[in-house]
DNA sequence: ATTATTGCAAACGCTTTGCACTCCC
DNA sequence: GGGAGTGCAAAGCGTTTGCAATAAT
């Protein structure tokens, strides 16, 4: 039985011959990076952590090759309103937004079965081959914790 | 009978009362010019057609300033996945959010009640005052013209 | 008078680019 | 061998910041 990185592995490289693109080892090291890494990453943080960890691959590498990885769907690409792109991997993982607390900055998934109707729906609607969506619902999270660090200063 | 102009002035300066902040010319100036603007637009766009247009303003000013229409609600924040925010008037708009076709950048508009339910429901059931969302739809629009430049490389 | 706001320029953070070198095909 | 991919450093772009001057309260 495989393993589920050698699953991954394997999508990537299909991926890559499909598209004309050359395997190489760099982009596999990032690969690996990318599915450990907990939580939401930007290129340059994954790029950071990869170097303390004393990886060799190159800032340019990673941006072009996280790009990849989210094209063939072993990231998703994301944007929380902070005007920069952050990634997640999709491994193990099923479709789900995000609510974004704009005051403490948490982040809490949920799935809503609808929002893909919706999308299909409005594209037929309209004329559009929609390839995806986006959805964040901005607010105040709940968690008692939340902006205790704002009341104190 | 009071002018559309006056009423969103008015509606401003309310605004900045209530928050404690000063009534200055600055302020209305870009006020003016944000609601003016046909289509979206970066803070950075509307400093540059202001100063085209001959205005002073600082560029400090005008960013501080979109920032404060925003929270007011003359103008709406968004993000189209481009690592950069964009404003948009909000005078004489009703609610909507955007397919953004990822070949040609087109940008078409569509309104979907059903969002503001979902997003109560949701709120509701994990533990969040929502303040706003973010809904956007990526794919390729059927307009004949679309990708024509790029087929002709 | 007090202090928020302004203007300017410099710095910032994330991302892209140009170019010479490398190595996959 | 040809050309895509890589690494490096520099540049790009939108945005934020520090500070002295200005003007709203």
């Amino acid at each position: 039985m495989k393993s589920g990185r050698e699953v991954v592995h394997e999508e990537f490289r299909r991926f890559l011959k499909r598209g004309d693109h050359r395997i190489t080892p760099e982009r596999f090291e990032v690969l690996d990076h990318a599915v450990d890494y907990e939580g939401h990453f930007g290129a340059d943080e994954l790029y950071v952590q990869m170097k303390s960890s004393h990886s060799e691959i190159s800032r340019a590498t990673v941006y072009n090759t996280v790009e990849l990885l989210a094209q063939c769907g072993v990231l998703s690409k994301r944007n929380f309103g902070e005007n920069k792109t952050r990634y997640e991997s999709n491994v193990g993982k099923t479709t789900h937004d995000h609510l974004i607390c704009t005051n403490c900055g948490a982040i809490k998934e949920f799935s809503e079965p609808k929002l893909q109707k919706i999308v299909k729906q409005i594209s037929k609607d309209i004329g559009f081959e929609a390839s995806g969506y986006s959805f964040n619902i901005f607010g105040k999270c709940t968690n008692p914790s939340c902006g205790m660090n704002k009341e104190n200063e």
